[in-house]
DNA sequence: TGCTTAATGTGCGATACCGTACAAACACGC
DNA sequence: GCGTGTTTGTACGGTATCGCACATTAAGCA
């Protein structure tokens, strides 16, 4: 069916179910559902269980601690490279984390049993997730490395680039009240950080409305963490290559 | 034999391990190997392939993210309720991180793909292991997130207690020098915080050796990060009982 | 067009923590 | 007992960030 076709066609844009083989992922395929995600969209609760996988496609979902009293931080971030429910796989059922739509775009939705079933067939589909755990853990542990380390403008800068990357657009629809929040700081600090990259000329921003202009200055401003986590990415996308 | 008896006795002293049910335990066994790990000892490092996993019995791990220039900081701590060397599992190899024994005692070890194939039969093993990926994952987090929002002196009384958790013991063998390493801050920091804790007699220390006086009084001053992830892990070692 | 709301800019005092440096106290080997 | 090195105490100026409060600007809607 042409729907079918379509639906497969746009699944590819994500990169897990990108890597699964013809087969594997044709056992999932009848399971995808394509669905639009909107801001603010919570994909699972702190506490309740999670009932459905996304892989996202051009859309962006913010793992937040949520359990910290009146401060939310964000501490993973969810794009085209992976999944959200990893701890439906995992055995837990629930997590102390929340998802929620940062970038409404759209994502390919599975019940979480069904991929379960597929996960424990001990194939691609493991081996590929396997490997999505391990950069996912990867990033979040540097990430808070970088959160005692570094200053706010290197963070900010490093955290416009992931975000550029996983959407694959130079426009990110971002407030610093929100960028703030994901940060874990004021938003008077943003504005700050933020005007001084404007200044800079790296980025333009207006409104909920952030343009990267100079993607090359931008890395140079962002602390190591971004190179470091950038390569050890394509380290292991190439390690999940070399099987098949 | 007596020795092998001996062995698999201290093995059940790891959490992990002595989940197990009886028959994915006895094929482990002939493989487990009871070494004595000396304080410093790197057991794995970064970007070096991770030949063996390490289960530990009294002794505590802590996982460093060494990538970052002149400044090494700890993300995760292991001791008897997991394992060390994760991402030998999860397929890509190495990571950015290394691991360090920060106190020395015994731990059972294992070849890593020894460990691989058991884990690939996707028995009990495999079912514990995701289910520790989860705790470690969550504390991880909860870790990045408390390194933004809170403040040294609630940070050090939460992890001295976490410490105490994992060696079930008063004493801790621990400078403020490592611990200010471990919490990505200053010597002096350290030195301050952990005097009001002890003015308050919480602890008592004196030349690398942290005794915990009253345990209550330390929680009360840790912050709300503590009794979050010692619920979670209660709650998944309920999960992980629950099958058998 | 004007009104309302959300987004951004800015200022100011407070403070937790930094970097560095040095002094004191204790443990250990000779 | 005596030096030596490690651990801990302490001090001081500097600064990134906080908390709060208010002004300004743009977008959306009636």
């Amino acid at each position: 069916m042409a729907t079918d076709f379509l639906d497969q066609d746009l699944a590819l844009n994500n990169q897990l179910l990108a890597s699964l083989p013809a087969e594997d992922y044709q056992r999932l395929q009848p399971y995808l559902e394509h669905v639009n995600l909107t801001l603010g969209q919570v994909l699972y609760e702190v506490g309740e269980p999670i009932t459905h996988a996304y892989f996202p496609i051009r859309s962006l979902i913010s793992l937040i601690s949520s359990a910290l009293e009146h401060s939310e931080t964000e501490f993973g971030l969810v794009g085209n490279e992976g999944m959200v429910g990893i701890p439906a796989l995992l055995g837990g059922e629930s997590t102390l984390s929340s998802a929620i739509v940062q970038v409404a775009d759209s994502a390919m939705k599975i019940d979480a049993d069904i991929l379960k079933v597929e996960f424990a067939r001990g194939g691609a589909l493991q081996r590929q997730v396997l490997l999505y755990f391990q950069l996912f853990l990867t990033q979040t542990a540097q990430n808070a490395a970088c959160m005692v380390h570094h200053q706010l403008k290197p963070r900010l800068a490093r955290w416009l680039l992931s975000v550029q990357d996983r959407l694959e657009c130079d426009e990110l629809p971002l407030t610093q009240k929100y960028i703030a929040l994901l940060l874990g700081t004021r938003r008077a600090t943003i504005t700050e950080a933020a005007g001084h990259l404007q200044q800079a000329g790296m980025i333009r921003y207006s409104r909920g409305r952030i343009t990267i202009l100079d993607r090359d200055a931008l890395e140079q401003a962002a602390c190591e963490c971004y190179s470091l986590l950038r390569a050890e990415q394509s380290r292991l996308r190439a390690a999940s290559q070399t099987i098949y």
